[in-house]
RNA sequence: GUGGAUGUAGCUCAGUUGGUUAGAGCAUCAGAUUGUGAUUCUGAGGGUCGCGGGUUCGAGUCCCGUCUUUCACCCCA
């Protein structure tokens, strides 16, 4: 028989990389918790419908879709199945697909509920995505999401407390050396118009972006042939070329940004966030303005984020921004602003990982495996286990038969640091023979006192 | 979606210009030790050399295809 294989891009978690996996989890929620964000889910898959055009004409190309159930070539257009083009067939045969990200299905759920929600509405989800990505090194086709966000309101404040939670979810994961870069879609906008590039804008945000990775020279040679002159080429440079701390290239913009309206209106913004920071009394010692920051998904409109973890060598760990008009995208009549971001969790980890980080007693496991000799000793040894168990002490005994020696290399090998070992003659004396697995060391003694030792460290 | 690399035991890898029966370490199992693991010693099991085709008297080795993993591009968490 063949031996089984996973989907490219899919991964198993064993139980040692779920303890780690685990407490990233744990660490997130409980952040995004104790800034009052509610939980939600949202199904695997969504209409079509639902997710194609949110993401750009690239993202829609990573959409994986579901096929239809049934005959679903019978139902489909004979026509069109006659043209071979996957493309235009694929709406006539798949009408479901796997989300790509959270925040468009939650977009969604609020659309559909719009008269149920108080706004404004806070809600964290922490599911799996998929994306039909070629994948490589932090890059998989199904990866989980940490989402928050908040909908409804046009305060800064959330800005600035998604930067709080950033900050603290990375001081709860033991990540130090990291960095929050912001920006503004204004201020791209700004940059366009100073530059009069205005009707080119998404060739000149997605070359920007990429001016930390591949250098000026090789963004002047991607804007060339798409129309940008030499002269506002000259511009664009100097403008990206802007050094020092946040506050002077906010001020250095503010000088070229006379003529730009959202360019004066994405500083405002900025500084706003700032100056909200400061009164929270944190610290933005890792918050930086970068100019060149742009992000991908077509959807942002205000501020936007992305953090990377310095001195590894994966891509962004987490991101987000303001979406002015997504609730519009599914007819919403209304707009409601949202703000929101994401932590991608397969990221931190390998991150977290490459910089070993992880905690060392980060496996959860039992604390006490009762091993015994005969069948006496292993029914005497169920009660063992249930005043264990009654104390909060995470326990097990070994089930068969065995050898002793079987038994403690099970302890052993699943690490865990104390064994009760109960034959004849412990039954009868309630004398347990109480082994330290680390140090080796074993005395005998009656059940209570080995619950209090283990309780007190 | 485009281009490059890769694949030999459960894991990490050797394997000569193509030549007999494909090896090692670790891991597994058993025994030395019928009540003591992580350190010792002895032994055993484990392979369609990713899969399919081709060249050849002969292929783990050369050629083609395919899949996996991986790196870069595109894009992104």
């Amino acid at each position: 028989m063949e031996k089984p294989t996973l989907p490219k891009g899919t991964r198993d978690f064993g139980p040692a990389v779920m303890a780690k996996r685990q407490f990233i989890f744990e660490t997130i929620r409980n952040v995004f918790q104790k800034f009052g964000f509610q939980p939600l889910e949202t199904p695997a898959m969504e209409n079509l419908s639902t997710l194609t055009g949110k993401y750009g004409e690239e993202g829609d190309q990573l959409l994986f879709k579901i096929l239809n159930s049934g005959d679903f070539l019978k139902d489909a257009d004979a026509e069109l199945l006659s043209t071979k083009s996957s493309k235009q067939i694929t709406s006539s045969i798949a009408e479901k697909g796997l989300r790509y990200d959270l925040t468009v299905p939650f977009a969604r759920f609020v659309v559909m509920n719009r008269n149920e929600i108080t706004f404004p509405f806070k809600r964290y989800q922490i599911q799996p995505v998929w994306r039909a990505d070629r994948p490589q090194k932090g890059r998989y086709r199904e990866f989980y999401q940490c989402d928050a966000d908040v909908v409804g309101t046009d305060s800064l404040l959330c800005e600035a407390e998604i930067i709080l939670m950033i900050t603290e979810a990375f001081k709860g994961l033991g990540i130090v050396d990291y960095t929050i870069k912001i920006n503004h879609r204004g201020i791209l906008s700004g940059i366009a118009e100073t530059i009069g590039a205005k009707q080119n804008e998404t060739s000149l945000f997605v070359a920007i972006d990429k001016l930390d990775k591949i250098g000026e020279e090789k963004v002047k040679e991607e804007l060339r042939p798409k129309g940008f002159s030499e002269e506002s080429l000259t511009t664009l440079f100097e403008i990206l070329h802007v050094k020092g701390s946040n506050t002077n290239k906010s001020a250095f913009l503010q000088s070229r940004f006379d003529a730009s309206e959202s360019g004066q209106k994405g500083l405002r913004d900025l500084q706003e966030v700032f100056n909200l920071l400061k009164n929270y009394n944190a610290s933005d010692n890792h918050v930086e303005f970068d100019v060149s920051l742009a992000r991908g998904l077509s959807y942002y409109t205000g501020c936007i984020f992305e953090v990377k973890i310095n001195n590894v060598a994966i891509g962004s760990v987490s991101g987000g921004g303001r979406y002015d008009n997504l609730t519009q995208a599914f007819g919403d009549k209304e707009n409601l602003s949202g703000v929101g971001f994401s932590f991608g969790v397969d990221r931190i980890y390998d991150a977290m990982e490459e910089l070993n980080l992880f905690p060392k007693g980060a496996t959860a496991t039992s604390k006490v495996l009762v091993c015994h000799l005969d069948d006496d000793s292993l029914y005497y040894g169920l009660g063992v286990l249930s005043a264990l168990r009654a104390e909060g002490i995470a326990s097990e005994i070994y089930p068969d038969n065995a050898k002793l020696k079987k038994q403690l290399d099970f302890a052993n090998k699943k690490a865990i640091p104390y064994t009760i070992v109960i034959g004849p003659d412990e039954a009868q004396s309630g004398l347990l023979a109480f082994k330290n697995m680390d140090r080796g060391e074993q005395e005998k003694l009656p059940i209570e006192r080995i619950i209090e030792k283990i309780k007190q460290p």
